[in-house]
DNA sequence: CGCTGACCCTGACGGC
DNA sequence: TGCCGTCAGGGTCAGC
């Protein structure tokens, strides 16, 4: 379940891995991700050498002179970067094969994940509609305040909106609420300015410490069995419902937002 | 335009 | 033990 930290913490691991190499060969052994993989992605990526790794939302974009490869990792999607001769396992469906004989392997098991070839790629749709990026200066609780304005829509289902903020997937979004006081189903257009404020560092702080994490699995993403950085979080609320909340000690509650699993304390968070 | 809900998919898990 | 239903979740899209 890549967040945006797991996604970022992959970018970083592959990088170094990637950056200034050709691409040898494109393996793909199952094409049906949530889009179809291009027939011709082996064609158009084959001796492109890969210029950058980059990260938009939850987006990797591998920059070649001939166009930009675009990877979404869905919700089960894993990109690792494994030695030469490794014998593929179960859902692994995409390798992409390196100058130096390393290979960036793609596993997939729910095929929720996307491997598009773009040209242009800023202009694309996917990426042509996205809100600022939260650890950006751009986000703050201002721009939170002001695009909620007016709306009935619940606070957490608006911060999970990526036409206002991108990347803040349902288990942030849960702990960014809770550490600012917010009841998860508040109307957007009903919270405060100054609430907004403490949502905007919560959802800033609860990212970059999920960042800082991931970071210390590097080596799991460059190697062998890649865990997902948040396992290692404190989590205040996420997967904790019916247990004490952290703060008064009253049992936490869940509901449905959304169509997602929303957990909070109806005595912490108003 | 804003919002809700269906949908894509497989694996884990609980009940019987 | 095994079968079956339910749930998990990001993001897109249809429809109200």
């Amino acid at each position: 379940m890549p967040e945006l930290p797991e996604v970022e913490t992959t970018r970083r691991g592959v990088s170094p891995h990637c950056c200034g190499q050709r691409v040898r060969r494109v393996i793909v052994r199952d094409g049906r991700l949530r889009w179809p993989v291009p027939e011709r992605l082996g064609e158009l990526l084959e001796g492109q050498p890969i210029q950058a790794v980059e990260r938009r939302a939850k987006y990797l974009l591998f920059r070649t002179p001939g166009g930009t490869l675009l990877v979404h990792l869905g919700m089960s999607g894993s990109l690792r970067v494994v030695a030469p001769g490794q014998a593929p396992g179960k859902h692994d469906h995409i390798d992409i094969l390196l100058a130096d004989g390393a290979c960036l392997r793609y596993n997939d098991p729910r095929r929720f994940g996307c491997f598009l070839w773009l040209q242009g790629a800023e202009q694309h749709p996917l990426l042509q509609q996205l809100g600022p990026e939260p650890l950006s200066p751009e986000f703050d609780g201002e721009l939170l305040y002001r695009r909620s304005r007016g709306r009935s829509v619940a606070v957490k289902s608006f911060i999970m909106n990526a036409a206002v903020v991108v990347g803040v997937g349902n288990i942030y979004a849960n702990e960014a609420l809770f550490l600012a006081g917010i009841d998860p189903r508040r109307a957007a257009g009903r919270v405060s300015r100054a609430r907004y404020r403490l949502l905007a560092d919560a959802i800033k702080q609860v990212l970059t410490s999920a960042i800082e994490q991931g970071g210390t699995t590097l080596r799991d993403f460059v190697g062998g069995d890649g865990k997902p950085g948040y396992f290692a979080q404190q989590l205040h609320v996420y997967g904790r419902s019916g247990h004490p909340c952290k703060h008064c000690g009253a049992p936490l509650r869940e509901v449905r937002l959304g169509q997602r699993t929303t957990v909070f304390c109806v005595t912490c968070q108003r």
